[in-house]
DNA sequence: TTGTGATTGCTATGAGCAACAACAATCGCT
DNA sequence: AGCGATTGTTGTTGCTCATAGCAATCACAA
């Protein structure tokens, strides 16, 4: 393909880039990118593992409960779910006449499976990408910014 | 206000946290939503203030040149620089036939300035919550996530 | 000078995600 | 029995981003 190097590199003044917080949502925008690239190939999406991990974890899980925990709300939890339901990942059993305990089916545990795989290879990668002396630091003090 | 704790505390299992990218984006979520709260003080989001700063840097630069600095594609450019426009905060100026220069107003400059000490008081905030060993580590294991 | 290909700005459309208000049914506790 | 809180749900709105397509313009070479 063409080298499209006919106009000069853009050498635009940009202060933004030494801001932490600008770091931050680029960095993030730029994993979030690759993982739902990769997850895609499971019909994944983010949301999706994340949901189905807690759930495998955590079986007969009530909807409410997986919304606290993720910092999603009842509402949106909605769509979510019947689209895990539809794909034949999880399923509903009422515990309550008013709450239902959420589990992964044999599908679903067998698809969860493999996003984990893929998200440990993501994650070990993501790791790599970042120079050894700084490493061992990036979690502890991204969990300060939001726990 | 009431204290909620009236059901024990959820003792969910989740592995998520432990996963560097999924507190990235937990990270760069609450740091996203504590910004745009204040800059909606301004009237302003986070976008906005993005293009403001770096047209102040950029006098004359261009939708498609800032479009490509700050990864937005071309056709989402139109309504945010519309949006600027219509509250008199940028101008744009015929460069060709078919480019056009975009520089802050009056208005937009003081504007901006308000938003640059909003943010760098932010991000001074931001880097306090950090532990002091982990703070100086942040910055560069971010930048090469994504640069 | 005349093509040709690339660039610019724009319209329109759709998807995903999240916030909010509101509602009926149900539960917990008094 | 009654009251407040919780649950699942519907519907609406807004922001962000991706895509496709279009007309006008520019740069460069034949």
């Amino acid at each position: 393909m063409s080298n499209n190097n006919r106009y000069p590199r853009c050498t635009m003044r940009d202060p933004l880039p030494s801001l932490p917080g600008y770091s931050l949502r680029r960095a993030a925008n730029a994993a979030a990118a690759e993982l739902a690239s990769r997850l895609g190939e499971l019909n994944l999406r983010q949301v999706d593992a994340s949901l189905l991990i807690l759930i495998g974890e955590n079986p007969d899980v009530t909807a409410s409960a997986l919304g606290r925990q993720l910092d999603i709300q009842r509402a949106n939890m909605v769509p979510l779910l019947k689209r895990l339901e539809d794909a034949g990942l999880i399923e509903r059993k009422a515990i309550d006449g008013k709450s239902q305990g959420l589990t992964l089916t044999a599908q679903g545990a067998e698809i969860t499976q493999q996003a984990r795989t893929m998200i440990e290879r993501f994650e070990a990668e993501l790791l790599a990408r970042i120079p050894a002396q700084h490493r061992d630091h990036l979690l502890p003090a991204l969990d300060a910014l939001w726990r």
